[in-house]
DNA sequence: ATGACTGCAAAGACTTTGCATCTTT
DNA sequence: AAAGATGCAAAGTCTTTGCAGTCAT
C-alpha cells in the first residue's frame, strides 16, 4: 500500500515556522518556537516532520553546526556565512558564476551534481562588535 | 601554567594517517586503521588528538556526513564534491574564482572571513556505475 | 473504521569526559 | 618527579524508534 499522507496542524506549523524564518534552524529551535501555541508538541514530532520535509526535498538540510542540525526551508542551492563564534547562518544572494562551476564539477568527477553549498566561515558582524565591546 | 605538548607516539600516528589519505576520514577510520599497528589504541584518543589538530589549525572538520564527522589533513579550503549515496567526498583542484567571491562577501556580511566551503553534492562515478549494473 | 500522526519514554549513535595509570621530559 | 597522554568505561548530546493512544479521512 502507498502510504497516503494526512493533514496534520502540526506538520503545517512546523513547516511554516521553518520557511518563516531566515535563522536556519535547529530542531529544537523549531521546537521552542512551536511549543506556546501547542503545549502538548513533542520534539520527537518536530524531528520526523523536518525528516519528512527533507525527503520530500522541500527544505535542505545546511549540515550540523555545533551540534545542531541546521535547516533551510528554501531548497536552492545558495550561499551562506556561518559565524564560527556564535553559530549564525546569514544567507547570501545567490552568486552567478558558480552556475558554471557546476558543468565544470561534474566533467571532472564524472557524477551528476544534485546541488552545492558554498560556505563561508568567520565572525559575524555582531560578533565583531561584542569583541570590541569586551577589549574596549 | 602554560600547557606543554609532550611528544607522543599515538598522536604522531594519527596525524600522518590523517595527513596520508585522500578519503577524509572519519575519526573511527582513524582507528581502525591505526588498531593493528597500536593495538591498545584508544578511540577517545583518537577524537582527542584530532580535536587538539583542529583547535591548533593543522586539520579541519568537513563537517558531519551520515552522522559521522569527517576530517581533512590539509587546511586550505577547497572545493568538495560529496557522494550522497555512498558519503564519498572527493578533492577538487582549487577553483580560483572564489578568491574574488571571499572579498565580496567579506564587504556583504561586514564581517571578517577564515576560510570557506564550496561542496557539490550528488552521485559519484561509482555509485552511478553499481546503479547500472543493479538497473541492468 | 482505517491508517496516519503523535507523545512519551526508551533506545541509538557518535563524541566527550573523569579518573587511575602509563609516558615523556 | 612533574605534567601530559592514554585506556576504559561512564556520561553527554542530539536524534531516532517502538508502542499505545489520537486524529484525519
Amino acid at each position: 500500500m502507498e502510504q497516503t499522507r494526512k493533514h496534520s496542524k502540526k506538520r503545517d506549523a512546523i513547516l511554516r515556522c521553518i520557511q518563516s524564518t531566515t535563522v536556519h534552524p535547529s530542531a529544537e529551535w523549531v521546537y521552542s518556537q512551536l511549543k506556546p501555541q501547542f503545549p502538548d508538541l513533542s520534539l520527537a514530532t518536530v524531528y520526523r516532520n523536518l525528516t519528512l520535509f527533507k525527503q520530500e526535498g522541500i527544505i535542505q538540510s545546511l549540515g550540523v553546526v555545533n551540534g545542531l542540525e541546521r535547516f533551510d526551508g528554501t531548497t536552492d542551492p545558495h550561499v551562506h556565512f556561518i559565524c564560527s563564534q556564535c553559530g549564525a547562518i546569514i544567507d547570501l544572494p545567490h552568486i552567478s558564476v558558480l552556475e558554471d562551476l557546476q558543468s565544470t564539477v561534474s566533467k571532472k568527477i564524472n557524477g551528476t551534481i544534485a546541488g552545492y553549498s558554498l560556505c563561508f566561515e568567520g565572525t559575524c558582524e555582531q560578533c565583531l562588535q561584542t569583541q570590541e565591546d569586551i577589549t574596549a
